[in-house]
Parts: C-alpha cells; sequence; structure tokens
DNA sequence: CCATATAAGTCAACAAACCTGACGTAAATC
DNA sequence: GATTTACGTCAGGTTTGTTGACTTATATGG
C-alpha cells in the first residue's frame, strides 16, 4: 500500500478494473475449453476425462489421491470417469513402487495421442496469445495468475517467474 | 515470428511454458470459483446461478438474448436458473423500451445484495493479486487474457489495455 | 394487411458430472 | 494384532447442461 504514486495505486483496484480482472478469468476459461470439449463430446466423453487425462499425461505414475487433490472431486466422481478411461485402454495402472496399495496411473499410447489432440489447441492458443503480447507481458500473466492461485499450489509453478516485487 | 532473439523467443515457447499456461489457468478458475460455490450451496443454488447475477449485475437491463450469448449456453438451461432467480426475487424483468418482446433483466435490491456477497471473495483475490503483481504485471495479464478470449468479446474489455505490440 | 421473422418461454426427456453416506479390501504401520 | 491408509464400490440425489418440438407476443417487410 505504501508505494510510488498512491493515488494511481488506488485508481486500478477501482471497481471496473477489479471486474474487468474478474470477466478475463470467465470469458478466457470458457474460450479455453470449448474446443476441446467439442471433439470429446464426439468421443462421448466430458470435459472430466480430458482433465483426468491431462494431469495424467503431466505426471506420469501419479497416484490416485494425488489426482483428487489436483482436481478437488470426490473419489466417486473421479472414480466413474477414470475407471471408463481404464476400461477403454486410455490410462493403466500398477502397484506403487514401495507401497504396493497405491496405484500408479500411466497414459497408454492411445491416451498419449489423445492427450495430444485434446491439448493442442489449448497449447495453440497459449502459443498465440504468448506471441502477441510478448515476453514481458507474459511474466505479468503469470505472476498475476500465482497471486490468484491458492497458495498451497503455487509451488507448483516454482521457476515459472520471479517472485512478485522482486525486482 | 521475425523478431529480436528469435531463439529466445523460441525457447519460451516450449511445451513446459505452454502446460504452465495452461495449468495457471486452470488451477486459478477453480481457486476463483471455489468460494463463491460454497456460499451458493447453502442458498440451494450453484455456479449457474451465480453467473446470471453476475451479468445482470454488471448490464443491467440486458436482454435474455445477451445473457444467452454471454453464457453460451441454451435458452432451456439459462430459463430454469433465471426462472427460478426471478420467482426467488433476485432479478426482474420488464418490457424492452422500444421493442417489447424483448425482457430487460434487473437485479433487485436482494439481487444486488447477493451478487455482492458472492463476487466480494473474488473481488478480494483480484486485488490481491494485483497488488502483489504491480501495475505492470497486471497490463501483462491483460494482455494475455485479451489474446487468449476469442476476437468476438475482445471488444468487450476495449481500453482495457494498450494494444500488444504497440509499446 | 398479411406473411414472416424474431424474442422469449415451455414441455419433455435425457446425459454429464458433481455430491453425500456407507461399506469393503488390501496393504502398511504402530 | 489393531489401526490407519489407499483405493474401490454401491446406492441415491442434485445441478447444469443438452436436443427437439411447440407456443405466444411483437416487430417488420412486401
Amino acid at each position: 500500500m505504501a508505494d510510488l504514486k498512491p493515488g494511481v495505486q488506488h485508481l486500478y483496484l477501482r471497481d471496473e478494473e477489479l471486474r474487468q480482472g474478474i470477466e478475463l478469468l470467465f470469458y478466457a476459461y470458457r474460450d479455453f475449453t470449448a474446443e476441446p470439449d467439442a471433439i470429446l463430446a464426439k468421443l462421448a466423453m466430458g470435459r472430466a476425462h480430458h482433465r483426468v487425462i491431462y494431469f495424467v499425461g503431466r505426471y506420469p505414475g501419479i497416484r490416485v489421491g494425488e489426482l483428487l487433490g489436483i482436481l478437488r472431486v470426490t473419489k466417486q466422481s473421479l472414480s466413474r470417469v477414470l475407471s471408463q478411461l481404464i476400461r477403454e485402454g486410455y490410462v493403466t495402472h500398477r502397484p506403487g513402487p514401495t507401497d504396493r496399495r497405491e496405484r500408479r496411473l500411466e497414459l497408454t499410447a492411445a491416451g498419449q495421442e489423445l492427450e495430444r489432440k485434446l491439448t493442442e489447441n489449448q497449447r495453440a492458443r497459449v502459443a498465440a496469445a504468448y506471441r502477441a503480447a510478448g515476453a514481458a507481458a507474459v511474466e505479468g500473466y503469470k505472476r498475476v495468475m500465482l497471486g490468484l492461485i491458492n497458495e498451497a499450489d503455487r509451488a507448483r509453478f516454482v521457476g515459472a517467474t520471479a517472485p512478485a516485487r522482486a525486482r
């Protein structure tokens, strides 16, 4: 709060400014999910399947409990989607290396292919936005987004950007 | 593409970088909606109600069709939520000033109070993230987010930020 | 004036993706 | 050996979305 130009500082925290920040998130998320959703619909799957496929691909060998923590859903809800993905050959599971109660999840070749297909559009969208906005803007984007995320999950992005206020 | 330091340009568009961009959106949206969802659950409402209340508050006198376009849902889906909000006294409607087929929607006093209560946390979250990240980062955030949003809706944010590459 | 188009609502049936609560099984740990 | 942990499952319920068909009221163009 004690900062240079406190008037300006206050100015851009006004209602309109904050509403814009909220709406940017709403519209971006809406458009970000629309295309994968359309692809998934043809495969009789939904957004929930995409999330599972994405994070299993992101963290090969991830445990079911970790996935629950990331997705913030109940195990019953995850189970329906995950067991379908396993049944249809997109995901495999095997016992944990030291703790055999665990199920370590991985994508099959088909799963990897589907993941690529689904995320392709999102990556292109991010790449285009990054390219158009420029490197400095990308840095700002990350910094603000990290601030929006609960502290517990910020650690996932270590090294993503310099700490805010550090320069 | 033809840019200064093309090596670096390419470097930060790598897979890891893009995945981070995707995940930031996922986690931010997840945490952004969690608290309002909790409040709504106590009122036997859901996220869909919040979206309607938010945008009716944002654009008083908005027509039903406009709302459909923003939310990207069918009128049957909106109808269920909207008619409940009208029935319970959060939203009112009256015929359009020139075209009497239209229903111009507005929040009642109760609706405004609920809107404030629901959005309060989101505004605080955005304000905190903006404050921590600094003005330059906020500019970058907006620029990247605009790039993620389909072109058709970017016009909603005119004046939100300088055009990308303009400086 | 009349045909057509538009804004909005409604009925019906259905699916996706969440939820709570209770209970089961296997393996690890104290 | 009792307890805890990781995971799964059965059962039942809600919200939020869908498609398709039909209605009402009003505006508009020929």
